[in-house]
DNA sequence: TACTAATTGAAAACCGTTTTCACTAAGGTT
DNA sequence: AACCTTAGTGAAAACGGTTTTCAATTAGTA
């Protein structure tokens, strides 16, 4: 569990901590600082937006969270799943899902030979609707 | 060319910004907009970085130049090369290249059928070494 | 040439993030 | 259980990038 890495990686279980990572671990959808301190306050009534900061920044080093990039911003945060590297996250209720991304690898080194760049890292971020989304939006009619 | 496209668009073709859409035009990397702004005023002194958020923000709009997402920050753009979608940045010097990503598709598919979703946007970017940032970094020895 | 609405740059406002700092308390030691 | 050390806390101030405001300017048209 999250709250024993941290001990075990020399960092104090304090409440202000303890809310901050709940919240975040509980959430299924990408989460901004502002929204984390909001949401936390309700465990931890006198946290202040410093600890939660400080927090996610624990959070991400020690690769429990990342950051997730949208065209709107890159503030938020979703916590990792074990092993699955890339997101795919439904535009409607910002709902987070993981994916392999091992079948890049043909791509990748095909772009490599056509472009002589030697490649290191590689980003994917699939955006779209979820299940639950798919079929509340039909019930509505379709949305321009 | 891009000043004709803004006219089209109804844009004035001021001094300020030429500049600004010359220094972008001209940037084989991504440039943020206060290095828009310290380069450009070479081409105009008397621009305000006002001035450069607008243009910037203007050429986004024309799809003209597009923002790039890094891992330590996204508020830099690069032109916006016809047909190509996705980035190749050096990490060494930030050139950037594009390439097709439509080899993604069956990636896409299967991806979709797994997890329900129904994937719209895609987000792909590489990073790595540029041919000339290789043959530089072999020179100096190998960095960690 | 005159007109007018778009555009400008400076300054102020804004807002999310980071730093500072005196105080608190987690967790090991006795 | 009481103590001690120092990591961690929250409030407030500082910071820095972006946006807004506004009076002055000017591009493009009549």
């Amino acid at each position: 569990m999250w709250l024993h890495q941290l001990r075990q990686n020399g960092y104090r279980l304090t409440p202000a901590r303890k809310a901050v990572v709940q919240t975040v671990a509980a959430s299924p959808r990408a989460i901004t600082p502002l929204e984390v301190y909001d949401s936390a306050r309700s465990r931890h009534r006198p946290l202040g937006l410093v600890s939660v900061y400080r927090t996610l920044e624990m959070l991400e080093d020690l690769g429990l969270i990342q950051r997730v990039h949208h065209p709107e911003g890159c503030q938020a945060f979703v916590s990792t799943s074990e092993g699955h590297k890339h997101l795919l996250i439904c535009q409607e209720c910002g709902k987070a899902a993981f994916f392999e991304g091992d079948r890049l690898q043909p791509l990748i080194r095909s772009i490599s030979k056509s472009t002589g760049y030697l490649i290191g890292e590689h980003w994917l971020q699939l955006f779209g609707l979820c299940k639950d989304c798919q079929t509340r939006v039909h019930k509505r009619g379709h949305p321009a």
